[in-house]
DNA sequence: GTTATATTTTTACATTGTAAAGATAAGGCG
DNA sequence: CGCCTTATCTTTACAATGTAAAAATATAAC
């Protein structure tokens, strides 16, 4: 009865240019004006064409989360294996800074990621890749704190990540920081507060 | 020509019930619901009326941030200055709890103050009492790592708490962590962490 | 009391997310 | 090949939203 072909019927990809166009919508325009309609529209398609994949748009925006989470893992992995023989330490903070840098450059899945108003819907695939994110953080604060207290520890340096992030984004810093500078204090803080506490 | 009166004409007081309301609306129901409409709903008028009191529904909300703002810094004043003889730590200590509190207790209202979505407008009311929240804080650093090192010392802190903050109420931590011991120890951490670095 | 002005309501419009019905193309099977 | 089922997409429709303009109403000034 079913096929399982992997390729849709008409338009070619629609599932995945539908992500695509999104993922670029968010890129590219401010996120109040990214909406259903709007991904819609730069898939060349109508706007009631996403529906038959993805029931809701949150749902839509859950899977781009999801896959942006992916894509964050994998950052931090290449981060934190990059330069072969590392102190724990060297390496925490080169995940802390590839941490900033995808925050940096990619605001709006970031702020999608850690959404607060439901926006997208939390799909199993979404927990899955979050989950792994935090085992890889967790990970890495065990191999200087010691397993026992790694969670603790963990919780401890997202948090100051993810709030920097964060107040970055939103423009709450106070203006007479220079953030470069700010940004290697605070991840030598937040290691040291791991280290001595 | 102009009447310098307070008072209102016809309803009273429609600009602050407009504030109320949406306060009100924030802590009750879910933010996606959360419509000029509604407020104007709740406050008893038509839909049109805010318009004359608020150009934008984002300046509304710029007005319900910064009253939060403002709500939010006499919280943390209030806990420092809470039982008389302190250490700064302690001192710190009791405002970042109470930082938290805030945050837990009022997690609508909150996460538009931390907006990321340009929801809100940044009246000079909200930059005004955004920036002395910071100071606050600022202050209380500079009472242990000295004047000095205080602003990155504050960026530190900030971004502790208000990814803490941020990560609970996405509902982005992992669910095998105790939260109130976990939060008590990432507060000592931070702490550590400015002091020893 | 009359007039000007501030406030609110009515009405209107473009946009949004979603639902349902209709059109279209692909695959299965004779 | 020809028919039929099914997946995919479009059309159409609807309720809700933010904002704008016009009409109505109450307050204040004189």
């Amino acid at each position: 009865m079913l096929s399982a072909t992997p390729k849709p019927y008409h338009h070619g990809h629609l599932r995945e240019q539908l992500l695509l166009a999104g993922e670029q919508a968010l890129a590219e325009i401010p996120m109040a004006q990214v909406s259903l309609r709007e991904i819609a529209r730069r898939a060349g398609v109508s706007h009631a064409a996403p529906k038959h994949h993805f029931a809701t748009m949150a749902d839509l925006l859950g899977e781009i989360a999801a896959r942006g989470f992916q894509k964050f893992v994998t950052s931090l992995t290449a981060a934190a294996d990059g330069s072969s023989p590392q102190t724990p330490q060297a390496r925490l903070l080169a995940m802390g800074r590839a941490y900033l840098r995808f925050a940096e450059r990619n605001p709006a899945v970031y702020s999608l990621m850690f959404d607060q108003r439901n926006s997208c819907t939390m799909t199993p695939a979404l927990v899955q890749s979050a989950l792994e994110a935090w085992a890889q953080i967790e990970t890495a604060v065990a191999a200087i704190t010691g397993a026992m207290r790694a969670p603790v520890g963990a919780m401890h340096v997202w948090s100051s990540v993810h709030g920097l992030s964060m107040l970055k984004s939103a423009n709450r810093l106070p203006p007479h920081l220079t953030l470069y500078a700010a940004e290697e204090n605070t991840l030598r803080m937040v290691i040291a507060g791991l280290v001595e506490s």
